[in-house]
DNA sequence: GGAGAAACGTGAACACCGTTAGCGGATTAC
DNA sequence: GTAATCCGCTAACGGTGTTCACGTTTCTCC
């Protein structure tokens, strides 16, 4: 203990007081300790005992931290989602800034890779949704990062609307109620604001759809009745789903 | 107690012996009780003492009827494919025999009002796999319901493959690994042999993925942030994955 | 009809689990 | 230096899946 008692305030300390930095920590490894527990048994393998354990702590004392097991597997969500997220820019960064073909494919391969590698993950972000839905908009964390993350990908989305990609095909029959929803959601996620139709939200949001059930499908496990090849099957479901944005496939690199 | 004891092997009841009766008797409502408590509670909300206590026993005594906990899950995932099933059927029997469209329409829409309406139990069906799988080919009573399931699917399916539906599009580079899987896939399912091209069957999956995705995410309810009109969104799918089919889109019925 | 086998249900026990309440000690704030 | 705050502990309550040994009922077969 070497702290000079003269000025309790100042110490410059890389974050707050030392009591939140300690803290901080004991949080953090928390959190990693649960995560390596839900990696390696799924998410009903979270327990607080064990993780505490784990640590030379006991169970109650974990409550100073997370107010119960749900709330530290909301916090892990968004850690993951973050984690994801940081994958999916990863991935992108791997491409020339012009290339919007380009990241959007390593994009939508980075989330099905992360997925693949990690399964219990994917599964506690995109599964069967455990508590309802948070009563206030979004003020839980896990949803806040899942926000997040889906800007991401509205990013991209929205720079193929600028680039006039595809040509919406004008629904003979949008109903008004649901134009008036995409609408709402465009403006709500930064869509740019006069050319994304809601038709053109229409298509992204089909596209995701399709994606959302190709990856869920193989990280769930639900497909292994057709085919244990699902990388070649996931490519050519990419390919279509490129087709429908006017995005140009290209196969992945082969590392 | 009014049995005849005189012949105990004839008896000619409903199914063999009498002990076999009430065993399938209790068996049944294990299943139901474990049903409500899934319904009610989820998944986790399942436990063997609680479906105990209210039967009047205590929870080793379930033992005798199911080997684990997971075991009477998959039980039950059995029965509820089944219902599942059913509920498809009912809807498909309500259109005219000849009419593909309808029927297909029909069941798609089925599958999506049972999930609607059961959210528990599709999540345990079509959710995160939690059990690995099974080792065996398709061992588990689930996985072989599950397989019924699909082969209603399966049938419709064949039959727009049989009508000529779609326009297989020529894929330029079909790996010729994927082809021969799905060929495998084509005639273990029970495609119709010629025209079941590994084309139009990856046509089919596709759709079918496209169709889990929207489903899967509606029933999890990952689209909240959209829109609150599900309905629409959904039959706005419908009518796009149709048209891959080669099926004219009808809207549902205002019952 | 009576002996033996098979199935059934129970009570006790083991090892877990989430969560709450109350307490003592360390750290911080004033 | 004193008061407030935070922290981690113990104890306890009620819940879980699962195993084992035991008595009772039921069926089978001679």
């Amino acid at each position: 203990m070497t702290r000079q008692p003269t000025f309790h305030q100042v110490e410059a300390a890389p974050s707050g007081t030392r009591r939140e930095r300690v803290r901080q920590a004991t949080s953090r490894e928390i959190k990693e300790i649960a995560r390596r527990h839900l990696t390696a048994h799924g998410a009903s393998g979270v327990s607080l005992r064990a993780i505490a354990r784990e640590m030379g702590m006991t169970a109650p004392g974990l409550y100073r931290y997370f107010a119960s097991l749900n709330h530290l597997l909301e916090a892990l969500q968004a850690e993951l989602f973050a984690e994801l997220g940081a994958a999916v820019d990863a991935a992108e960064a791997s491409q020339p800034d012009s290339d919007t073909d380009g990241r959007l494919l390593a994009a939508l391969r980075a989330v099905r890779a992360w997925g693949l590698a990690n399964r219990p993950e994917f599964a506690l972000l995109f599964g069967p949704a455990g508590t309802p839905p948070a009563s206030s908009p979004e003020d839980s964390p896990a949803a806040e990062a899942g926000q997040r993350f889906a800007s991401t990908f509205v990013a991209l989305f929205d720079r193929l609307i600028a680039e006039g990609r595809f040509t919406v095909p004008d629904e003979p029959e949008a109903s008004p109620a649901l134009c008036a929803q995409l609408d709402a959601f465009a403006s709500l996620t930064g869509f740019s604001g006069d050319r994304a139709s809601a038709g053109a939200i229409r298509v992204l949001l089909g596209c995701w759809v399709r994606f959302y059930g190709i990856v869920c499908m193989e990280v769930f496990q639900h497909l292994g009745f057709v085919s244990d090849d699902m990388e070649t099957l996931f490519e050519a479901e990419l390919r279509d789903l490129a087709a429908d944005l006017g995005v140009a496939y290209r196969p992945p690199d082969a590392r």
